[in-house]
DNA sequence: GGGAACTTGGAACGGTCGTTACAAGTTAAA
DNA sequence: TTTAACTTGTAACGACCGTTCCAAGTTCCC
């Protein structure tokens, strides 16, 4: 029977993910990659195929960890609009503060990156995308049907906003975007939507 | 007295501004600058200096070419509301068809690149935020002066908030996202200030 | 213990990276 | 026409790119 691997993959994809995530798939090298995670060059193509393959499995990583997670969390909140409040709080906070500032998004950032033309990655983009609206569709609903909105407010349309009001967030805390400002733009968004 | 230039250097940055804002930075060797422009290594790097001087170039040519001159018009319109209108659906109608289409917005795409913390593509993106925000403030408080905002509705908060949406829009339309679905986004961005 | 299945480290692959050096060519004032 | 200033094409630089190959090591069934 065959030898067992010496490292833990689900480790060094995580690795992975944030070497990719903070600097992107171009600028990071296959060096970088082996020194992160420690392993070498050949259990690392043994295990998860070519650049291409490992940053795709990274993304999906990304996926899973973050923004699966938080969708979920943010669909099912019965608050309504706190609840919408809460997920961009969170959002700034963890774009801003922290061991993760100033990296944005793996997602948003991934729409920049050269592969976001391979039929792969971009679907899984789109699929990101749909999963984030459609979280902010359901929390509004919830907010409708508990009277949180006003009259004529329409939570499709709205829910698209929220979504690429997100983006923009995420792209702007690259540079280092003041939070302050960041939470100021999300309560004009809300604003108008609350009775 | 020396020799003159055998090309355009112009002519030549333009090329090179549709290199990197098609493909971004990392993506693009000199070699390929080379082929399009068809000018030499020597000429190249003689006029220029390195990659990352005709990056930033770059970034300055676009943003005198295409940013400065959009926002100028934005700020400087007087019918107010429909300005906004106008802006969004020409920076739809240019992301998703012609030539452009699925390139995005260099200057959101530099926020992801490996550059974006260098100092000097730092300063630029912000500078460029700054203006997109002005413009929009400008606008805003014309529309205000018209009577066209809804009662407490602050032209300031709301001019943060249409940037972030330009981003989100210049993001999401790099993976081909439907201009239909933009326009309504931006609609139902609009609607709530509108009287 | 023999041996098949698999992992691992390390060396090496050809190719491309950004950059530099240099000889030859071109220009226009002296 | 000499000469200094400058441009240009070509060649080459060392470094790193992503990837592959292979010998050596490890594990567990027979």
């Amino acid at each position: 029977m065959p030898d067992i691997k010496h490292f833990d993959p689900d480790a060094a994809l995580e690795a992975v993910v944030r070497l990719f995530w903070e600097r992107g798939v171009a600028a990071t090298g296959i060096q970088e990659v082996v020194d992160r995670t420690g392993i070498s060059r050949s259990s690392l193509y043994a295990t998860f195929g070519g650049k291409q393959d490992l940053y795709l499995a990274a993304l999906r990583r990304y996926v899973e960890q973050w923004s699966r997670p938080a969708f979920a969390q943010l669909a099912a909140d019965p608050r309504g609009l706190p609840a919408v409040t809460g997920f961009f709080a969170e959002l700034i906070r963890l774009r801003c503060r922290g061991p993760y500032a100033r990296w944005g998004c793996m997602i948003a950032n991934a729409h920049t990156g050269p592969s976001s033309t391979e039929p792969a990655v971009r679907q899984l983009l789109d699929a990101h995308h749909e999963s984030l609206v459609g979280a902010m569709r359901s929390v509004l609903r919830t907010a409708a049907a508990r009277g949180q909105l006003v009259p004529g407010a329409e939570p499709d349309a709205a829910a698209e906003l929220l979504a690429l009001l997100a983006y923009g967030v995420n792209l702007r805390s690259r540079t280092g975007a003041d939070p302050a400002t960041l939470e100021a733009t999300v309560t004009a968004a809300l604003t108008p939507y609350a009775k």
